[in-house]
DNA sequence: CGCCCTTCGATTGTCTAACAAGTACACATG
DNA sequence: CATGTGTACTTGTTAGACAATCGAAGGGCG
């Protein structure tokens, strides 16, 4: 089933188009959005214009106060931090559930080999299998309220992600392995260490951003110690 | 500080109006709320209605789909267990962590002394200290990204907690004591046994809920044996 | 008599134009 | 230098309008 026709709305496409030129880093953090400019780029009425951008104020992609114009986020250290701690908090859980039920995602093996399968020289182009790889995991545990939570998580994720990708702070392959022992993991029942290898996973790509971005990098920031011997 | 001034924007008002009615009852399921209709009760221009409509819509308080007038969420057995299990999955984990660190968060213990303080004959007003008590918990981690994943799970909470309370399907003091028991637990760093009560305590509630709604109730809709027994 | 199609009313999506209200920054003043 | 003022820019809200769409009612046809 390719796609069915979508006839979206306006704002929606307006959104989608915003949306992915913020994570493109065309708009960059503090960028200033005003609703007339984006009326006047996208030729919209004004109103659509500003529902587009309440969108993306609501998923947490851009900032914005009463009266005063919307701009990018700019994610801070302790931000970065935040949210990566909430993932964390939120796939620990699933990976424990799907362990003990030893449920594979076939969307999820889908997305790692699409990340194999990625040229090393456009590192974005990870960003949206890795994503997918872990929503796959997330959606696999069938409750949608769930989903739906992370759902509200996934923008500044991805901002996160296209910062650590861009600047080079993971090798491609090495999240490519990880992901595989993760669903090996899961197969083989042991939730408890499929939960420590994703703390691993995700303390060292949130560690390394952290200290990119002027913070302070904890401990989990090095490469796993049998990689670091070779 | 109490209640610094604020002057909130009107359709925020209006999204809170519509909300308050939604809780209490005067708008039952499925009911219809066109646009012109609020626009016309709250005396203002359509798209100020079109935008509260949006925002509660966003909370999962309201349906709608394109071109569809919106309606108030007929929440069926399955979404109940949805949303319980969703609560269970973050609050579950919330304590277990609180009881590691040993903190006993002030907000929650308030809330009950809150829920305590109603008399008997006011079910409704339950809600609101109840609802407090939870989102106490989660704010207590820390974490600003959790908590705003679980406040999009409010509404719905709500909505089956005022369920509950206008069907008397719990005994206010069951509910005081379990949260006090809960408390306990935390302050004695007994993370798996606070846990452990909490699925009773949302289990119980859950399955009482769905059993009121037509479906199939599962065995945690009875009462704890100790309470049986007298 | 029942079913399909058309038509119509109601409702939403979007637009234009406009005014009110608020913010931010430069400027003038003490 | 601190303070107040003012002005430009931006957002909040309104009014009215038109097109597109959905749901139901009614008429034609088998």
């Amino acid at each position: 089933m390719p796609g069915r026709i979508a006839a979206v709305s306006i704002v929606e496409a307006i959104a989608a188009d915003l949306r992915s030129r913020v994570f493109s880093g065309e708009l960059g953090s503090g960028e200033a959005l005003t609703e007339t400019d984006v009326a006047s780029t996208y030729e919209v009425a004004r109103p659509t214009a500003k529902a587009s951008i309440e969108k993306l104020v609501a998923e947490g992609l851009l900032d914005r106060g009463t009266h005063k114009t919307a701009r990018v986020v700019d994610l801070g250290p302790e931000s970065v931090r935040d949210i990566y701690l909430a993932r964390a908090y939120l796939e620990s859980e699933v990976l424990r559930r799907l362990a003990s039920g030893r449920t594979v995602p076939a969307g999820a093996v889908q997305a790692n080999k699409d990340i194999a399968a990625v040229k090393s020289g456009a590192p974005l182009d990870v960003v949206e299998p890795d994503m997918r790889f872990h929503t796959s995991l997330i959606d696999a545990v069938g409750n949608t309220r769930i989903s739906k939570m992370y759902r509200s998580l996934v923008g500044e994720v991805r901002l996160c992600m296209s910062r650590v990708q861009s600047l080079h702070l993971l090798d491609t392959a090495l999240i490519q392995a990880e992901h595989q022992r993760l669903l090996e993991l899961i197969e083989e029942g042991r939730g408890d260490e499929a939960a420590g290898l994703l703390d691993v996973h995700l303390g060292r790509a949130r560690e390394r951003l952290v200290a990119a971005m002027g913070g302070e990098a904890g401990p989990e920031a090095q490469l796993p110690s049998d990689l670091v011997a070779e």
